[in-house]
DNA sequence: CGAGTTTGACCGGCGC
DNA sequence: GCGCCGGTCAAACTCG
């Protein structure tokens, strides 16, 4: 801001044409020069680093971009802009014409200079591009060599137990028992050791990209009974941020109480635009608190799920500190019980979303027929819209629903292998709101369940582009489609989320454990609904 | 009057 | 050891 002060003055000083602004603050005249300018370009994507370590690493970039993009947007917002100002705000020409003398001189040079800072921005944002390709590499690498890493060493540890075991068998179980972090429900002996090792090694979160916010809010999830992967974590670490408060969750569960080592629990943010103070999201909560966090001018404020007694599930929601009109909610733990299909629905995507991240990190890239692919870098989307979150105490998979993209970037860039289930979490979404637009825009019934995935791409895109082809209100119909997946009511039928569960294609959400591997898309009516999940949807 | 919200106090982890 | 901070509790309060 100081630096677009600067420019300002610096424009201000060499051609005097801000002079007639009618005086906004500084700050508010960006931000209408901003908003005139229509933005026509496409904001630099946001790149949420987490980790503080990669925060106070690319600072510096990151401060660059922001600057750059304020510059951006307040003086050379887009090619022209800055011309623009100058042809548009007739204050700015009557300045000029004030001092003829020097009009062609200054009008040179001021559009030298603004080619100029347009260049450096440009140069600025593919820096910054670059940069954010080059994290994602480089986590993707070290989180490879940690597991191989750690994987030696487990063999090696594992084989030294065995030769222990006979005499100290307690010794062993007590490994196996530290050996069960957050993922801890593990198919065998070897995921658990990935699972250890990556609990141990930095979050990786992924921040999924969607599209239109303003109608869209994901629903977190966090789910799952049905999900192994998680469930086991969850429900032995209950409440959330569980170290801290162990007994909000009395005893449930008990076996597993047993084991209650204190490993990171997943969680699933989500980051949506949306001027209501909360979204709803299919469940009922409570408010049991309300904190200013440090570094955010907005407070953050503490849900409890109450659709149960006893549920551990959490949220909090806090506006984002740079942007208010963006909502950060960010859920923990699963519910135990069974939610409004409202709920489930956003819930299978949340807690795929969660499964992804757990699993996702346990998974070796070697095993093809894995559910989820091991790294974020390897997944078909775009690694800009991701949020990796590093240094999160807890596992944060981030999903991004601020930008305003393409509907057709719900599904990957590249086909993923027939054989691979979706790997990322909206796919739930993605395929339910094709559902919807199939059902809606009366598109062909595509049997995506016999499709492989590629093929299902295939399919999907080639009848929706077809659709948007042919049908002017593809987005109404989308916009609907997504209303209604997301649980909450399409605008014309209903209230909210909360008890609005008719609305949704999924009915059968009630008693269903079925784990669901991260990913799979959850059709409209697919019997596989999560039990417990958290669902949201806009108020 | 019950359910939900507000808000100050409290607790525990963590960094210095 | 101390202070900061995030998270939770619980009494007081509000609302329907």
């Amino acid at each position: 801001m100081d630096r677009q002060r600067r420019e300002l003055t610096f424009l201000h000083s060499r051609g005097g044409f801000l002079r007639q602004s009618p005086a906004p603050p500084p700050d508010q005249a960006i931000a209408e020069s901003s908003c005139s300018a229509g933005d026509r370009k496409p904001p630099i994507r946001e790149v949420d680093f987490f980790s503080s370590g990669n925060r106070s690493k690319l600072s510096s970039d990151e401060e660059e971009s922001k600057n750059c993009k304020g510059r951006s947007t307040s003086t050379l917002s887009d090619p022209g802009t800055g011309l623009n100002l100058l042809s548009l705000n007739s204050g700015t020409t009557a300045a000029l014409e004030d001092d003829p003398s020097n009009n062609d001189t200054e009008m040179r040079m001021l559009r030298l200079e603004l080619e100029r800072l347009h260049e450096e921005n440009r140069r600025l944002r593919s820096m910054l591009d670059q940069i954010t390709k080059n994290y994602g590499h480089l986590q993707a690498q070290l989180l490879m060599a940690m597991q191989k890493q750690a994987h030696l060493n487990q063999r090696e540890q594992q084989q030294r137990d065995e030769m222990t075991t006979m005499s100290s068998p307690t010794k062993s179980a007590q490994q196996l028992m530290d050996l069960r972090p957050t993922c801890a429900a593990m198919d065998n002996a070897n995921d658990e050791e990935k699972t250890r090792e990556v609990s141990d090694s930095p979050t990786t979160t992924m921040e999924v990209m969607s599209k239109e916010s303003d109608h869209i809010h994901t629903p977190p999830l966090n789910h799952p009974n049905n999900n192994h992967n998680i469930e086991d974590g969850d429900r032995t670490s209950q409440s959330w941020g569980s170290p801290k408060s162990p007994r909000l969750e009395p005893s449930k569960g008990g076996d597993e109480q047993l084991a209650d080592p204190p490993f990171r629990k997943a969680r699933v943010s989500v980051r949506a635009r949306s001027e209501a103070p909360s979204i709803s999201d299919g469940c009922q909560w409570r408010k049991y608190g309300q904190k200013m966090a440090k570094g955010n001018p907005c407070p953050r404020a503490y849900y409890r799920c109450t659709m149960a007694v006893g549920c551990p599930v959490r949220k909090q929601v806090q506006r984002c500190a740079d942007d208010k009109t963006i909502l950060i909610t960010t859920y923990e733990g699963n519910h135990n019980h069974p939610l409004p299909p409202a709920a489930t629905a956003m819930a299978n995507t949340t807690s795929a979303a969660a499964a992804m991240l757990l699993s996702g990190s346990t998974t070796s890239k070697d095993t093809p027929t894995s559910a989820n692919p091991g790294y974020f870098p390897s997944l078909p989307y775009p690694s800009t819209m991701a949020t990796l979150s590093a240094s999160a105490p807890f596992p944060t998979i981030t999903l991004d629903l601020t930008q305003n993209h393409n509907p057709m970037q719900l599904f990957p860039r590249t086909p993923p292998p027939a054989s691979a289930t979706f790997p990322l979490p909206l796919h739930g979404y993605a395929a339910q709101i094709m559902g919807q637009l199939q059902h809606s825009m009366k598109l062909p019934a595509m049997p995506l369940v016999q499709l492989g995935v590629g093929q299902r791409h295939a399919s999907l895109v080639e009848s929706v582009s077809a659709a948007i082809a042919s049908d002017p209100n593809f987005t109404t119909a989308l916009a609907a489609a997504i209303s209604t997946v997301m649980g909450g009511a399409p605008p014309r039928n209903g209230p909210d989320g909360n008890s609005n569960a008719n609305n949704n294609n999924n009915n059968n959400n009630s008693g269903n454990n079925h784990f669901l591997p991260a990913g799979v898309g959850v059709l409209p009516g697919s019997p596989q609904l999560p039990q417990s999940c958290t669902t949201f949807s806009t108020n």
